[in-house]
DNA sequence: CTAATTCCTCTAGTGACTAGAGGAGCAAGC
DNA sequence: GCTTGCTCCTCTAGTCACTAGAGGAATTAG
């Protein structure tokens, strides 16, 4: 095992980006590795198992910040993992969510396409689902999000 | 029917918070619209469709410029509705894909809970499957996206 | 007439990066 | 030694679709 690695071979290695990797450490997320006589950064194997760790976390769908708790978690190994359970049970929680309306919404988009005449637009069913938003099944308005103001659009479920 | 309407009533009826109106309006989304005297917003029956067109298709998922092109199409309705249908379409696709890999991250995120004894970290699944790359059916690395750097986390499928 | 509410414009911030400018280090070949 | 080409450095600014807040003007209710 070397011990050393370019921010190249640490991107490749993981399959996070350079800049992303710059990125992470001035968010520090990743600490700041020592640097060569020319300026350059060398991580330590250490360094490479935080980034896989990052990597895998952030494909999960994870939020930086969950990360750097878990992060945080991994370092003293000596606490409750309640914490790093709970982190995981409220995105799993937020994916079930995620995956119930992204169903609805097929089933709507198909009901769009299917309906769809391939004529002109006059009559055309995607363009009038669009515009006759009683036709569907979601629900909003006024009167309905008590005061908080919730947005519950389709892409932050 | 009213033939104006303060902003406020238009974010009343349609849902859209006053400040993301003017945010439209400002991306030209939607038009600018009359002002009173007093240098307000009045807004008409159509402005008051247009919008309700525009949180319906956000809430759908669809982006802003996709947005933008099916008002253009319902502006001059003799147009073929191809172009439509097109967009609904590819969004269908877009959304399948993104329930498929949710599915696949829920089953890993339940996994993790599942095997969770709920002691200390040390032994904890969920960090462990975090940090064990290898244990998961996900795969990544170098070598496999041929050279356009595709990211593919989870939040952006 | 006052107080509360709504509205105005403007700037800046969010998350998680991505893109590009402009320059310097470094290895290999000639 | 010199050039070529790659990787690396820092820095700023841009992305998307908003959101938050300051500071002030207009409208409405009582």
């Amino acid at each position: 095992m070397k011990g050393h690695f370019s921010i190249g071979e640490a991107a490749r290695a993981s399959g996070v980006k350079v800049p992303t990797i710059r990125y992470y450490e001035e968010i520090g997320l990743l600490p700041s590795p020592p640097r060569t006589e020319g300026g350059r950064r060398s991580y330590g194997a250490e360094d490479m198992r935080r980034l896989a760790f990052i990597r895998h976390a952030r494909e999960l769908g994870f939020e930086i910040d969950a990360i750097r708790t878990l992060l945080q978690l991994q370092d003293n190994p000596n606490q409750s993992c309640a914490a790093a359970d709970a982190i995981a049970r409220d995105h799993l929680v937020a994916v079930e969510r995620r995956i119930a309306s992204l169903t609805a919404l097929q089933a709507e988009l198909m009901r769009m396409v299917e309906g769809c005449s391939h004529g002109h637009v006059a009559g055309c069913r995607v363009i009038e689902i669009l515009a006759d938003h009683g036709e569907c099944r979601h629900h909003h308005g006024p009167a309905e999000t008590t005061a908080g103001s919730a947005p519950a659009f389709a892409d932050r479920l």
